[in-house]
DNA sequence: TCTTCATGATCGAAAAAATCGATTATAAAC
DNA sequence: GTTTATAATCGATTTTTTCGATCATGAAGA
């Protein structure tokens, strides 16, 4: 079975049977007639059919050459609609933009940021996950994402990572806890073993261990919190002190609480909030503007 | 705006987003890995969109990748449609074939050309009109119609013509009528005078007239048959005789009247259906088979 | 009847493109 | 450290496309 190896040549078919006249048809496809007659004769043999009866005096449209030029003028038109669709699409920052967000950053950094994206660019449709870092690099590296919103350090080497800002860590303990008199604090040994912390693959457990100069520790399950939120909770209730995000207390996570916070001694402790991608994502454009929309957030943001 | 240039490029993005390997896309394309490469490149390029995310580990498809993709499957599945939609189209005595007889054939010849057709090409599907003969050629030459079903003589020099049999002309009168004793008769000057004609337009009227040594008459306009069956019923009425082609007489065209029938002394005059088409029609493999099949049923019918 | 005009087919040359084979580069696997 | 798998790249070759010029032919006009 042949094939078309040509949509030019429905082109020129297309063309004729509107003109049905070579001469101008060929000027229409700006070819010379010898061209558009050449290539019309290619289109018959390859479908081994007479589309179009001609001579020198008149060109008429055999009934399979009208069939066929009506499906030619589909296929052409479905052509030019994926040519459109690409035009469309490959503008920047417009399409779906499939973004992962790990736990202890989405819910303080992505409603502002959605809000903004949606006002500066309403041609981006967001497509978000919640996950842990592991999760979302794993779906990065599969193609189902496009970007990630993490924090480091993390091991992600083979990423193109965009560091946006560092985001300390403060302690969080109740009102009147001793500990925590100092305006800015140190965390000791003892602290260390009061400290809550988030279940297994949060990294901000790791990073709050790295914190408290441990770079392990067993698991008690039932001290274990599986969000920042219940933390602050099982903190409230007494069971001991923790390290916190200052992003999420700028974002009013222990409003409402009679809990106090205290930054840490220089060096304090940070994690940096960071974008990735794939080295081989075709929106290394979009994740400069959506680091530039992130940074501009941050610092709008008012600061504790 | 750019355009697509080649189906082949489709392919190859269509082949890619299967194998998600360009050396075993390639090969599925019979082309080699460069080639498939290049190919893919271009049709980046073309559409300035990146569709494939790829290094040396893994090969990836973009969101838009994968919607042109989706988009390239209907786009060459509809290439392929309009392939084989010819391929059928162009078998012999298939598809729409579009036949113009006249009115002093269709009635007689038609019911057993389509019931034959229809039982020896059952893919063939007839599209009739019963027409004037200067309709009919008009129609034939604008490429309304593929062939035409007509009696000749008749000026159609621009026109392939196959001539199919003979259908002699022969005298309809009432019993009785003493001009009708003889086995066969001569048209005289006196039953040239009683002769009813169809109106104007119908080459059958000017058969007769030649018959009748005749050229041209003036019409008497209540006296015109609009067809043969209403110059039948005049004839019984008593309004005079006619000339009326053996074909209709065989058909059974007076069975159930009174009338009788007289052939016309040697040389008598005959009309000759003819089978007719455009010099450039595509279809001369059709007209011939067409032929056949009318000469095969005009053999078949009993003579008078 | 002869000439001119309009038109599609055809041919050879030139230009453009597609394709191949070989090679390179690179990261992963062993 | 070597091998393997893979896509990109390059130059040469082949194939295809395009053009310009010319031919052939029927119609229209003189």
């Amino acid at each position: 079975m042949p094939s078309l190896s040509s949509l030019k040549q429905l082109q020129y078919l297309l063309s004729v049977s509107e003109h049905l006249n070579f001469t101008r048809a060929a000027e229409s496809c700006f070819v010379t007639q010898s061209t558009l007659s050449a290539g019309l004769k290619e289109l018959e043999d390859t479908l081994s059919t007479r589309l179009v009866e001609r001579d020198r005096q008149t060109v008429l449209m055999t009934p399979v050459g009208l069939e066929v030029a009506q499906r030619a003028r589909s296929i052409l038109s479905a052509a030019k609609d994926l040519v459109a669709f690409t035009a469309e699409a490959q503008a920047p920052m417009s399409g779906i933009l499939r973004l992962g967000v790990i736990p202890t950053i989405a819910p303080f950094l992505l409603p502002p940021t959605v809000k903004a994206l949606r006002k500066a660019y309403p041609q981006l449709r967001l497509a978000l996950r919640e996950d842990l870092t592991a999760n979302l690099l794993s779906r990065l590296e599969g193609g189902q994402l496009d970007m990630a919103l993490i924090a480091l350090p993390y091991e992600c080497s083979h990423l193109i990572v965009k560091p946006l800002f560092d985001d300390a860590l403060w302690l969080v303990g109740r009102k009147g806890d001793t500990q925590l008199k100092a305006r800015t604090v140190n965390v000791t040994q003892a602290m260390s073993e009061q400290m809550l912390l988030l279940e297994e693959g949060h990294c901000l457990r790791e990073h709050a261990l790295y914190a408290c100069h441990a770079s392990t520790r067993a698991s008690h399950n039932d001290l274990e919190a599986t969000s920042l939120l219940t933390l602050i909770q099982m903190i409230e209730s007494g069971f001991g002190i923790g390290l916190v995000p200052e992003m999420a207390l700028r974002s009013g996570l222990i409003k409402g609480s009679t809990l106090i916070t205290r930054p840490l001694t220089k060096p304090s402790p940070t994690r940096t909030i960071a974008l990735v991608a794939r080295r081989s994502t075709p929106r290394q454009a979009d994740l400069e503007s959506l680091a530039q929309v992130i940074l501009h957030i941050q610092t709008k943001t008012p600061a504790l």
